[in-house]
DNA sequence: TAAAAGTTTGCATACGTATTCATTGTTTAG
DNA sequence: CTAAACAATGAATACGTATGCAAACTTTTA
């Protein structure tokens, strides 16, 4: 007994009982017509006689037939499936984002092979993985990267898009959102309503996002002759802006306003001036970033910058096909304006004009 | 110039500068060996003598080849993917899921190909294509399943697990958490804190999830002479919570206590009882379901049932890779109990013993 | 020391589909 | 009415890897 007869045999009940697996080959043969005839009904690759495509469809139909992708996809050179790799996809922005990317693509005809990483694990190894699966192309979303890994994966032709990541100094396709500009507005926006005592807390130190939403956030108070910003480190958790909005609360001139990196590391601040008594406007305004479903939970009812993420979705998807089809085109950053929404978290004034 | 010929134009000035793609057949020319030594070297499955290993391995390193999991597969007849078809990947439980099974399947040497379905659409369509990437087995999660939809999938004698449903009258595995139980563990402690007026916020009718907490909650309260729990429809949103819990309050004589279907639900209730400037737990006792975590948050610390998520995807992923291993094996359904974690939304009598 | 057992490797082929090329039959043009 | 264009199909082969089998060696056993 082989081998192969064995694992069969292991797993062949089920085989010998429903039969073995239908292939192009028993449709041809039970149709009277060539395996080329079968794979061109359901490629419709080709041209093929009307009678001989209903013969062959009810013949599938009655067989249960479907075309295999994998032996497909090692004949095209082209799986149709796309690479995701995400990080923290428990953050409440991503899993609107892996939605909607799943949904996009799928429309389009792509399948999703999902990784997702620690903040902290190297990509690298994750990368490997999705190579190796001959993806068509790949999207890495909310990942740590250094610029090493990006470059690495440059080398593998594999067409790529960063979403709301980029790497200084390696050109690559990337949409993310106007962080910079985000900053700016929410500067202009709290300065404009007379507050006095800004503070900003962090997310994750290596994450652009938070980079270009700081520098945005500063440089424009610097050049309305603002300076000495509080700032605490965060990680965009929940916990992490609690712990830090007591931290600025303790101090001895408490600001009277904070800058948080994102949407949950403001929930968490809002609660833990309300767990000290600090109430939310009057006495704190606190501005967020992403506008995710809970920003305009009551209880919250958060003021934050709106992050477009169905547009820099489209536009993600977009760049990732244009760079399948033209894999020499030269890599385009795509940068995409985010809008400050205004609830209740914080006490602006009314946008004039 | 042929098609083929076309095609690799199209794509091709990559090719044509990085040199086609390496296969193993490359790699065996240039360290003098036969295609099958390679594939022998990268699939440890047969013994090849440590020199030539380590010949191989470097030749491989050179030309960066990476072994091309497609045609792996389809030799093997195994694509190490499973399929993993999930709906509503926003709504703040399954992230956290989706996350776990990504990792757990990762760390088994699995690859997750994800299909995310809107909960009215129909999970056929979508069973389909998972099923033509020949996915080892799959994992359906949240979908709506009609009992036909899991007929016809057991058809294709590939593994299925589902997680958080069952559907009555059909043989399938499963793994849930005990709902019923949940519901009547939370009908116990309300009733045992001295609550008058009950009231449930539902879940989407179709999930089984909701069906069965609730048949927990209200046989529970019938069993110990309680009976006309005031009863509202929610969506497992928190939207649907607010508005349900808006309704209830509105009422002549308002419920005292409302156990919701989900956590969200419970948080959607708890905002629109403040809003409504009704104290919670001292005028209003609210309890979810889940344990998301969110529900540790100071502006809610919502008292739940916690569903062992960990232990629950332990358990769906061991009885998958079983199933794939004797898919002859009788099915199983799996109920793992959850546990009531108090915390300040609802008044209760502490605990004895 | 000869035979048996074991190790290492290559050849040939299978996995299931797509596509080129050749063949046959059919329609159109001149 | 013949040549040329076209439509429909099949045979053969490629995609990249895994593996059964046999051949060539090496080691162990008796």
């Amino acid at each position: 007994m082989t081998r192969k007869t064995i694992s069969r045999a292991l797993y062949g009940s089920s085989d010998s009982k429903n039969g073995l697996r239908v292939t192009s080959v028993n449709v041809a043969r039970q149709a009277g017509v060539s395996q080329s005839t079968v794979s061109r009904v359901f490629s419709a690759s080709d041209t093929v006689a009307e009678e001989t495509v209903q013969r062959v469809r009810k013949v599938a139909q009655q067989l249960g037939y479907k075309p295999n992708a994998i032996a497909r996809s090692l004949s095209n050179r082209r799986t149709d499936m796309i690479g995701i790799l995400i990080s923290e996809i428990t953050s409440p922005f991503y899993p609107y984002v892996l939605e909607k990317f799943s949904q996009r693509l799928h429309a389009l005809g792509k399948r999703v092979l999902l990784f997702t990483t620690s903040p902290q694990e190297d990509a690298d190894n994750v990368l490997q993985h999705a190579l190796q699966y001959q993806v068509d192309g790949l999207i890495l979303a909310n990942i740590t990267l250094t610029s090493a890994v990006v470059r690495e994966s440059l080398k593998y032709k594999t067409p790529l898009v960063l979403f709301n990541r980029y790497v200084k100094g390696v050109q690559t396709r990337s949409v993310t959102c106007d962080n910079v500009s985000g900053g700016r507005v929410v500067a202009d926006a709290l300065l404009d309503s007379g507050h006095k005592g800004l503070a900003y807390i962090a997310g994750r130190p290596e994450a652009s996002t938070h980079v270009d939403r700081e520098a945005g956030f500063i440089n424009r108070l610097a050049e309305r002759g603002y300076t000495g910003v509080l700032r605490e480190q965060g990680y965009y958790t929940y916990e992490s802006g609690y712990e830090a909005c007591r931290r600025l609360l303790k101090l001895a001139s408490p600001p009277d306003a904070i800058f948080c990196a994102n949407d949950i590391t403001a929930m968490g601040a809002i609660d833990a001036a309300r767990d000290l008594g600090v109430k939310i406007p009057e006495q704190l305004s606190v501005i967020g970033f992403d506008d995710i479903p809970a920003a305009t939970w009551s209880a919250y009812s958060l003021t934050t910058v709106r992050q477009p993420v169905n547009q820099m979705i489209e536009a993600c998807v977009s760049l990732l096909l244009e760079s399948i089809e033209w894999p020499n085109a030269k890599p385009i950053a795509q940068v995409i304006p985010g809008e400050l929404i205004r609830r209740g978290s914080a006490r602006l004034a009314t946008t004039l004009g």
